[in-house]
DNA sequence: TTCTATGCAAAATCTTTGCAATTAG
DNA sequence: CTAATTGCAAAGATTTTGCATAGAA
C-alpha cells in the first residue's frame, strides 16, 4: 500500500482519530487543549505522568495546557477506554494511549533512574488470560510491572 | 510440631522477627514506633495504605506513631527488602510484608468497591521467571494487579 | 556520649474543585 | 442559545523535610 493519506498505517494517527470519534460519539465538542493532549499522547511510545505532559505541552509553545485540564481531559479518556493508567511504583500514575490489543503492553521500570520501558510477551498474556477464570473476579484489566536495574544502571 | 514457642510456625511472628534482625544488622536502634508498625504489618493479610496504617495504630491506642514516622519507617523497611510497595491503581501506593517466597502473591482489585485481595499462580510465576531472563532489565521484582468487579459487585 | 528514632509542624507535590469566561454545535 | 471546554486560583490529600527532643547502645 502506498501513501493513502487517510488509511493510517500509522498508529498515532490511527488512535487520534479513534479518539476523537469516540469523544464525538459521546456527544462532546472539540477544543485546542484536548487536541493537543491526544497529539501528545498520539506520539508517545509509553506511559507519561500528568506533570510530564501538562510540561511537554508547555515546552512545545503551540499550545499550553492548563494543569487542570490535563487531568480532566486524562479522566474523559480513561472513562472512554482511550487512555489507561499504569501503576509503576514510583510516585504519580501514568497514562497511555491504549492501542489494539495487538499493541498490548506492559512495563519494565528501572528501580535506579526512574526509566520505564515497554515490552510485551505472548506466554505471558496466556497465562494471565488463564489465570484470570480462575480467580474470585470479573476480570477486565491487567497490569504487569517489571523491577529492576535497566542495563545502564546494571553495569 | 507442637508449641515450640520460639520457633515460629506463625509467619506474622516469623516476619516480625526476622525484620527487626535486619534492623539490627543494618544498625539501627529500636524504638516503639517501629516496632509498633511492624506489628502491625505482621498481623496483615494484605496490603495497606500509609494512612491506614497511620489510622489503625492510632485506633489500637496502645501506641500511636506519628504520620512522619510511618513514612520513615516504611521506607527503610522498603530499602531493607522487608515490606513492598504495591500499586493497586487507587489512589495511594500500599505496603505489605515481604515474605518468603513461599508466600509470595499477587493482587485482584475490584475496581468498584476498592477491595484488594491476594492471591498467587505457580503457573504465572513461571512465566515471569522464564520471561526475566529475556527482558533487558535485571529483574528483582514484579508486580501484577488484576482489575475487574468482585463477585459481590459483579452480582 | 553519640547516633538513631520520633513527633510536630511547615513545606512540597500531585490532584481536584469552584467559578467565570469562551467556544463549539 | 445551550452545553461542553478551559484557565486560574484555591482547596484537598498525600508524602517529605526541618528541627528539637527523647532514647538506645
Amino acid at each position: 500500500m502506498s501513501a493513502h493519506t487517510n488509511h493510517q498505517a500509522d498508529p498515532a494517527a490511527e488512535w487520534v482519530q479513534r479518539a476523537e470519534a469516540a469523544l464525538a460519539a459521546a456527544g462532546r465538542k472539540r477544543g485546542g487543549a484536548r487536541r493537543a493532549v491526544l497529539e501528545l499522547l498520539g506520539q508517545q511510545q509509553c506511559a507519561l505522568t500528568a506533570p510530564q505532559i501538562e510540561d511537554a505541552l508547555r515546552a512545545r509553545a503551540e499550545r499550553a495546557v492548563s494543569r487542570a485540564s490535563v487531568y480532566r481531559i486524562l479522566e474523559q479518556l480513561e472513562e472512554l477506554g482511550l487512555v489507561q493508567r499504569v501503576e509503576t511504583g514510583q510516585a504519580m500514575v501514568r497514562y497511555e494511549r491504549v492501542c489494539d490489543h495487538v499493541e498490548h503492553h506492559h512495563h519494565l521500570v528501572c528501580d535506579e533512574c526512574g526509566v520505564v520501558m515497554p515490552f510485551s510477551d505472548p506466554d505471558l498474556e496466556r497465562a494471565i488470560t488463564s489465570l484470570s477464570e480462575r480467580v474470585p473476579l470479573a476480570v477486565s484489566e491487567h497490569e504487569i510491572v517489571l523491577h529492576g536495574a535497566c542495563r545502564d544502571c546494571a553495569a
